[in-house]
DNA sequence: CAAAAGGTGAACTAAAAGAGAACATACCGA
DNA sequence: TCGGTATGTTCTCTTTTAGTTCACCTTTTG
């Protein structure tokens, strides 16, 4: 994710900021890595606003601030945080994990109307949510591609909290595998042996399928969206 | 975050503060910065306001709250992080802790079309955000009340996450107050010396104001949405 | 090899900071 | 209700510090 100055110069920073609560000037930066000009670190620094590890205020002094630090791959972690809390529940590959305020979960791919899953199981891809937003069972995210659904509130490039379950609800928003092919997001309705998959967009239709051809995997338990 | 006069000053406030529970006065922070007028402290308390570490009720005198200090989470988090700076102060500030995975921001209340922001700044509300989705300033979060966004995915009952700003883009999301009373979820269009606040519902109109009754108090740079 | 990341120096623009004064507002007691 | 004191707000001016941009070059890496 990033590179040696990246990684180096937001260490400084990090270091600073937690030594005096000041965040160091372009020049001290410069300094701090021995060069001899401010506009690399001009540079180095909007790389790292771009990938999410700092955030700054535009045309602001020293108004520079760590938001993550790098993955320090799980080793302490995973120790303590993960370790046995889950017991008998079935949990997956990639289990969401805790600190205080904030809960990581996977992302695992996209998610349309009509197309399946991009499986990438981008083990680098975590989201961070709000503890009450999840469900009980094992949660992950998808990105939402597509306006079927755009009628309820979830958007092209949405994040959606998925809880996997093979159980819901009439009436719930699903992520339903047809044919053990397409997953696609849609509404879940009950009509005798069939299921539906409504979609929430008038342009679209809704699917009526054996109920044996579809299999529910997960449960839309919440949304994310960031606007720029 | 800070420089280092604006961290000394509010180092100075969160003192006094925990000493005796009375902000100091201007010119008493003219004092203990050294400084002989007390238009330099004015800034100075813009700016910390600016950067979300102090809270000032206009107008009153002596009204100053510090509701987070520069974090001092060194590598090894292991001590807590505010631990121990507040004494017996029964009324410690709340601040708005970060770790690695997670941003904890104020919810400071509702808003909704037509209707001022319920001042709810109730302390004990916070709501945790993932990292990249805080713009450059000061955030907070508000939940939406009404259906006058709709058809830009905006529900009611979801969260937003708003950053504190007076300047927004043609066509940005913001929140805006107009005649100084009534603060609203509106997409801002300027047209001339007008302002458009426009909704995202074909059964809400238009609001068409002179632009010295539109004050922009934020911009939505976020949206949480939960379903049950 | 080409693209991306790094590095330099200079010119330019903008923000932070300090000072002093005039003005505005809140509050309190007579 | 008036006036005075304490406080907060604005303004202008100046100096210092800091951030931005550009043109051009070098190194690293896929």
């Amino acid at each position: 994710m990033l590179t040696a100055k990246q990684h180096q110069l937001l260490v400084f920073i990090q270091e600073r900021l937690a030594e005096n609560g000041v965040s160091p000037s372009f020049d001290e930066m410069k300094d701090a890595l021995g060069l001899k000009s401010k506009s690399g670190v001009h540079r180095l620094v909007n790389a790292l606003e771009e990938r999410g590890f700092i955030r700054r205020m535009a045309n602001r002094a020293r108004a520079l601030e760590v938001i993550k630090m790098p993955e320090k791959t799980t080793t302490t972690a995973a120790s303590n945080v993960v370790a046995g809390n889950f017991g008998a529940s079935p949990k997956a590959a990639a289990p969401a994990r805790q600190d205080d305020h904030g809960i990581e979960i996977p992302l695992h791919g996209r998610i349309a109307a009509g197309t399946p899953i991009e499986a990438l199981e981008n083990r680098d891809s975590f989201v961070s949510v709000p503890p009450g937003m999840l469900g009980r069972g094992n949660c992950y995210a998808l990105e939402v591609s597509g306006d079927s659904m755009v009628e309820l509130g979830i958007l092209d490039g949405d994040t959606v909290v998925i809880e996997s379950t093979e159980v819901a609800r009439d009436g719930e928003v699903v992520v339903a595998l047809v044919d053990r092919e397409e997953a696609t997001l849609k509404t879940l309705r009950r009509n005798g042996r069939f299921i539906e998959l409504v979609p929430a967009n008038r342009e679209y239709k809704t699917q009526v399928l054996e109920a044996d051809r579809v299999k529910v995997q997960g449960r839309l338990v919440g949304l994310l969206r960031t606007y720029h």
